[in-house]
DNA sequence: GATGAATGAGGGTTCATTCAT
DNA sequence: TATGAATGAACCCTCATTCAT
């Protein structure tokens, strides 16, 4: 793309000058190099794209947003869909972080699926991403590779996260199941039951409420539990239920 | 032009379909009144809309692919919008039709609830669905109240439909159900588990097999059936197996 | 131009129904004969024009005004510039129709002079004649015939009979001129002494009230006669303010 | 593009200019700041608008007559409208610029009004200011503060300045006057008696000659001061005659 | 002769991208 | 390197004119 690289004949004559710059920055960065810069651009496209959607949002705002000029989000990002695309990885990044940190101190199964599917519920149904997921289901027809990607390094690895979690509880004998990576699916999809649509598409204006989400969730880990426990966790169920 | 216009000699050959072509087009129908040149105008947005989005969408595009002026489509719809907007009724109501049929006539419940599953799964999950709903749910940001409507109109209808149902499942002692709505919501999510978040991401680039829905839906007529089926229910199971 | 001549043929089928449409009408008018159409579109033209101006006001304004189709239009007039034109004929000759009757029946000069200041003023800054020449001198650039004609057969006419007026006058030996013309133009400006700029200027939005008008026009008639007014003109008026 | 930049050659000759230059140019201007740009817009403008009107001339047009680009003109001015009344504004400033200076160095009243009578007939009938009054006067239909705001600060301080002229000449003894404003206005309009009429509505093709407009504003002159001059006056004339 | 649905060039305006500074 | 003024293609929409009915 017409991205302007460092001038070598230009640098060269301004040694002096280039001195203080050098100092100041501790080696400036080659074009397009700088990762502060860089986390400023997508900080402000951010904010813009998630704001307005892909096609409604202009460069200029995001100039303005992101206080850099024109010309050098050009030098970081070679059009408007490669800064996006750069941002959807980012958002990713930033929705699935330790989303499933509650899968690694588990004991009690019940418990914690409960608490996984609160925070799944939460996470997911929170404006903010439903609406830079309706952003990245907007732009998955004209950009296959932009959902696709979302999707395998987003839910994706949370679902492999998940079925890792499973094995665990299949080998304790808590669980039985015959395809686990169903298995996860279903489970991941109960905890969502009615919701994740009704917020997509915009005929909830609003995130669910804690509650509701807790009372969806519940009713999802017994409907899970029913089709998949075992009688050894039924047993241990009662048993805690008699010490408590 | 590209216009399509109904084949004067085919027309000719076809005399008692004639009355219903004459009824509907019995001189030159008024402005904006020409349903073969409204259908026209549809298809060319249907086209459009579902393969670029709606604000990628131009309306010379449309112009070309309808073969009408851009006159014409302003005199039947008043701009861009109301022609999105017209296209989206369309499109649900085709996907939605017939969707439900096999609640009607329902004997054996999980035979039902299965053969529903997969019409359910089929549609939702095909290709030409999942365009349509990417595009709904794209511009659901910009224009909120197409989504609900849309939703409202489709996907919670079938809902209600398949809460009835559910209802008299309950009624005739097979299943039992607390919260009844969250129960619909949950076989609806089960018979789509995994699928469909990865089909509107286009992390599946095409529709899923036949027999992969019918092995998502089988497995989630055996959660549901064993999260809510009574006695009664798997006395009978028993008893047809039998006889079988 | 695309004029659709009377179709021979299509005329000699139908001769049944014609018989019955000659009688109401009493042969049908050619094309682009019949008076009263063409009287009808002018009317529905003038509303629109006048109100909008041309280049905001539409053919299909003046079709649904003038209660005729666009096609007839067109048969009457070449175009919407042609239309335009022989709605300012019209209007042009309404304007100034009778605007001069004043004139004819004179005694007293003083009081003739202000009758006529007075029709003239009260005409000229009257909002429809004021916004009518608005539409004439704004298209004086484009078509600088139509303001010509305008100008010619409008207040030319009138001021060729305001200086027969005063040819008479002078005859009387009421007043003494040298440059007729120039002394009927300068009677006419007088009369509108600042009201005509600043009503074309839009500067005042309405027109003046009688009460102003008959303020100017008496002190332009004063100021005309000072400079004009002959000795026998001052001696009558004596006698007659004697007599009174 | 025919963009008539600076010419930097030029520039380098002329050291002692150039100064003016680097002040107005110094390094590159901000975004609708440049004048140089600024004002090659509006001339393109000029050229469109007057020949055209406001509404016939297009934004196309003027970007071609201006030889910057559509984008460019968007930068410097809103919208059309604003375009159009930078320019009309311009317009204004440059007719009645100087145009009443004579009025400051009065001695002999008679000649004063003369050549001030001359000076204003010139400039109101000249070809250029007719057509810029025009089009002012077509588009005060639609946008009537423009017409209005350009009478308020053009035709209006000029009569203002001349009203407090006619209050020295009061005092001086040299004209006795009841309603001064009227006065002025009566004045105004017999320099132009018969010649703006004509002129705005192109009956006449041409500006009147420097002789025509003599002729016409003596004989105003002579009028006014028949109808206002005091005997004091015509006895300082009597005296500068016989001494003459 | 009359109709008005259809046409498509052209309207004003926006904005991703470039490149002189 | 960074800047942001300038570009011009493309946007949605209007409307004078045509021509099949």
């Amino acid at each position: 793309m017409g991205q302007t690289l460092p001038d070598a004949k230009t640098l060269g004559t301004k040694t002096e000058d280039c001195d203080l710059l050098e100092t100041l920055r501790r080696g400036r960065p080659a074009a397009g190099q700088d990762p502060v810069k860089r986390a400023q651009i997508i900080e402000g496209a951010r904010r813009v794209f998630i704001d307005k959607g892909f096609e409604a949002a202009s460069m200029n705002d995001i100039t303005r947003e992101a206080g850099v000029s024109k010309g050098t989000i050009y030098v970081y990002f070679a059009n408007k869909e490669e800064l996006f695309e750069a941002l959807i990885e980012e958002e990713r990044g930033t929705i699935f972080k330790n989303m499933y940190d509650v899968l690694d101190h588990a004991d009690d199964l019940r418990e914690t699926l409960v608490k996984f599917g609160k925070v799944l519920g939460m996470k997911i149904t929170s404006a903010k991403v439903i609406q830079a997921q309706r952003t990245v289901i907007g732009a998955s027809d004209r950009i296959p590779e932009l959902g696709a990607r979302f999707y395998e390094r987003g839910p994706k690895r949370g679902h492999d996260k998940f079925v890792t979690f499973l094995g665990t509880a299949i080998e304790r004998g808590l669980v039985e199941i015959e395809d686990v990576h169903l298995a996860a699916y279903q489970f991941t999809e109960l905890c969502l039951a009615g919701l994740f649509r009704q917020c997509i598409f915009s005929y909830r204006s609003k995130a669910p409420s804690q509650a509701e989400i807790e009372h969806v969730v519940r009713s999802g880990v017994n409907v899970f539990l029913k089709a998949y426990g075992t009688e050894k966790l039924a047993a241990e169920e009662r048993a805690h239920a008699t010490s408590a």
